[in-house]
DNA sequence: AAGGCCCTTCTTTTT
DNA sequence: GAAGGGCCTT
């Protein structure tokens, strides 16, 4: 049959399953989207399942797009009506069409969690609890947690005072919430597992419905989806789950790889599945891969076996700092592409944490070459978008208080706090909310018009005449998200408060266009399925394959990925594992994990970088390699630059490639020409080769300092971790580097002291004591 | 009301 | 080294 052409036996296997559970544990590179997709034809094509009772749910809208195309490739019009989609997505739907049975309206918002985190500090505010001591974020963690084990605030286990705060405020949180007419991305799950779990006619509904259920990363689900899945399967009990718990790095959001062990245990009957075989990288990688996932305890050995064969040893290469990997990383990638014709595509860029990217960004820059980076947040987190969507949000629904909040006084039109503050207790005292007041201000009879006088009233008015407005004209007129948009920016004249002209309003408008741009494809369609769209896009949707640039991106946005050469940088302990997981032996295994799965996106080349020395805070600080790259045998590396340097650092001669200035030039000039193609933020960060503040103005990288912050070198002794400050303001002390200086102020943290020191010829400079080898004089 | 300046604080990963 | 909060001035 033409549907197994060209799958191996178990990936056969896997397609064809009978009736009933099935796990398919899937390698890295093994298929398994394939798998999926085959599956899904082969039930539609062979078995003759409507797809109107297939439901497959991925984790990014990317992964379903895919899918998407995939099936219909083999399909064609046949595979239309498919349920597919993100958990989240999934979740939203089911919700909207049973709203009647839940305490929310159809029209709920979505709020992301910068809302989420606004919410969390309102309830703090409300309860008068101290936000220093109970960090919104952190309550919010917990919230957050609590929702994913669905636990409700009732059930909320109270050991400790701390306890019962976030059983408070997660209380008053959900209340907030719903007088907002909102849900965060954790009520998607919860309240449609809730549903699902309380009503027996609606999970009814939905299992006889879904015929066949399919899960892809079934290793990265939490106690929500679980639940939901274990729910939406309970008629017809086919579930079909992919996944591999070597690659399970979203613990922190509560997803628990045991999930793959409670499916066999509620699934005795299921049918297991191993795919081996790897089709992306070439051995050398794969046993790189093997050696750093072989020391992750308690775990069930699986082999992968390369179908390619040996290829090039991986690179291990150590570098001065951060600025130096980004440097060797451009020179390595113009070297390849200028001789030996490697398309700049192929490259991509890992790394553990965000704040990564600056370094290697502004390298990339600096040597005129454009890149991508991946990440939804480059976007979608800016203002100026922010501001838009939240003035879609607040005429689609005007219970949305954050909007409001958001937008009421953007660009300024003379409502300050006071006003706020009195629309909201007016508001409470008519048992409206603040925006539903402010919607009845239009009203010419309105009696809130008393409430308020003069410029205050005459600004009010005008904001609530547009809202009126706008929420009628897409009533009576059903405008497509693009319509009221340009309805929106025309009337607030927007483009006038963001564009002053300058290089960045230039780009903050191109932003806004960008997002019209994206609002273009939603012709036709409901403002709802806009909003819905721009708030459950994930980092990884932004992945474009498209443009020929190399590709910058986190390990975790990397899942799922491949690419043809890879670079891992900033291997160093503390980055990688990274230091919040030092104290947390899951934690750590999970960075075991992230590192696994960065090694097994390189097809053809990996290189593994990692500095001596990284700054962060402002100042530097000599690091070790990370503690994942010993278990690494030296004879499956090519160990350019010898790794294992703890004791002695070399100094900075000693090394050949970080050395070279800026080597990049040369092979930059031969880059492909293709310029930085504005790329849509469904796909991508809107400007590719732009900085991503938006602002070039510290374009005088602060780096051009020959001798750069504190290079403290060596040995770690000479100061001395300390719980009391030994150097304090006012005091002369002596620097191995920079010489005589002046503490100018000094605190403690960590059992480390921070020093700040005025230079004569360096100026200032902070410095860990630790490290500094400080003397006093 | 609004904008500007200085201070502190923080940084994991993201649907 | 950015971003937000607090405090200042206009």
């Amino acid at each position: 049959m033409d549907l197994l052409q060209g799958l191996n036996p178990q990936q056969q296997q896997a397609v064809v399953a009978g009736l009933g559970p099935v796990l398919v544990m899937a390698g890295p590179g093994s298929g398994k989207t394939r798998v999926l997709t085959h599956r899904v034809a082969y039930l539609i094509g062979q078995m003759g399942v409507r797809p109107y009772h297939i439901l497959a749910v991925t984790f990014t809208n990317k992964a379903a797009r895919e899918m998407d195309v995939r099936v219909t490739d083999l399909l064609g019009e046949a595979a239309r009506g498919v349920s597919l989609g993100t958990f989240h997505a999934i979740c939203a739907k089911i919700l909207r069409r049973e709203a009647e049975h839940l305490p929310f309206e159809a029209n709920f918002v979505i709020f992301d969690s910068d809302d989420q985190e606004k919410l969390v500090k309102a309830a703090l505010e409300d309860l008068n609890l101290d936000e220093k001591r109970f960090r919104p974020q952190a309550v919010h963690g917990s919230i957050s947690n609590a929702k994913n084990e669905l636990i409700l605030p009732d059930d909320y286990k109270v050991l400790n005072y701390r306890d019962e705060v976030v059983k408070k405020v997660y209380e008053r949180y959900q209340q907030m919430l719903l007088a907002n007419n909102a849900l965060d991305f954790d009520d998607l799950l919860l309240w449609t597992a809730i549903l699902l779990e309380q009503n027996p006619i609606v999970r009814e509904k939905y299992a006889r419905r879904y015929e066949h259920v399919l899960v892809d990363e079934f290793q990265d689900t939490n106690m929500a989806q679980y639940l939901l899945l274990k729910h939406l399967a309970s008629f017809h009990r086919n579930v079909f789950v992919v996944g591999d718990v070597d690659q399970a790095i979203y613990r922190w959001r509560g997803a628990d790889y045991r999930n793959v062990l409670r499916f066999e245990e509620d699934y005795p009957d299921t049918q297991i599945i191993l795919l081996e075989q790897n089709y992306r990288s070439t051995q050398d990688i794969l046993n790189v891969a093997m050696a750093v996932i072989d020391k992750h305890p308690y775990r069930k050995p699986k082999k992968l076996r390369a179908q390619r064969g040996g290829g090039q040893k991986v690179f291990l290469h150590e570098c001065y700092d951060d600025q130096a990997e980004a440097e060797f990383v451009i020179d390595t990638i113009a070297t390849q592409v200028a001789r030996q014709g490697a398309k700049s595509g192929d490259f991509a860029v890992m790394y553990r944490t965000n704040a990564q990217s600056r370094v290697l960004e502004e390298a990339f820059l600096h040597a005129n070459l454009p890149y991508k980076l991946v990440g939804a947040q480059r976007f979608y987190g800016r203002r100026e978008i922010k501001d838009v969507i939240a003035y879609l949000r607040l005429v689609h629904n005007p219970n949305d208080e954050l909007s409001l909040t958001r937008v009421i006084n953007m660009p300024p039109r003379g409502i300050g706090e006071k006003t706020l503050l009195a629309v909201r207790t007016e508001a409470q005292k008519a048992n409206l909310s603040p925006g539903q007041l402010i919607l009845a201000l239009a009203n010419e009879e309105s009696p809130y018009h008393t409430l308020f006088s003069g410029r205050t009233l005459a600004a009010l008015l005008k904001f609530s005449s547009h809202l009126a407005a706008w929420r009628a004209e897409l009533a009576e007129a059903a405008l497509s998200p693009l319509l009221l948009m340009d309805r929106i920016l025309n009337d607030i004249a927007y483009r006038d408060y963001v564009d002053d002209s300058s290089e960045e309003g230039k780009d903050r408008w191109d932003n806004v266009m960008e997002l019209r741009r994206l609002a273009t494809e939603y012709q036709g369609q409901p403002l709802e399925t806009f909003l819905e769209r721009v708030a459950l896009v994930s980092d990884q949707d932004t992945v474009e394959s498209g443009a020929n640039v190399p590709t910058l991106l986190t390990l975790h946005a990397a899942k799922g990925l491949e690419f043809p050469v890879v670079f891992l940088v900033g291997l160093n302990d503390g980055t990688l594992p990274h230091q919040r997981s030092f104290d947390d032996p899951e934690a750590m295994h999970e960075e075991r994990r992230l590192l696994y799965v960065g090694i097994t996106r390189a097809k053809d080349k990996l290189y593994m970088v990692h500095p001596q020395n990284r700054s962060q805070y402002g100042y530097a600080e000599s690091v070790e390699p990370s503690r994942f790259l010993a278990d690494i045998p030296d004879d499956l590396l090519d160990d350019s630059a010898p790794r294992r340097s703890s004791g002695r650092r070399r100094s900075k001669g000693a090394d050949t490639v970080d050395e070279k200035p800026l080597a990049a030039k040369t092979g930059a000039a031969r880059w492909s020409a293709e310029p930085a193609k504005s790329a849509p933020p469904a796909s991508s960060t809107p400007k590719t080769g732009q900085p991503a503040s938006g602002g070039r103005a510290s374009s005088s990288r602060t780096s051009s300092d020959p001798v750069g912050s504190n290079h403290a070198g060596s040995s770690k002794s000479a100061g001395g971790a300390s719980d009391t400050p030994r150097f304090p303001a006012g005091s002369k002390v002596l620097h191995p580097t920079y010489g005589e200086g002046m503490v100018l102020n000094n605190r403690l943290q960590d059992g480390d002291e921070i020093v700040d020191i005025f230079f004569e010829q360096y100026g200032m400079k902070r410095v860990l004591a630790s490290l500094a080898k400080l003397v006093k004089q």
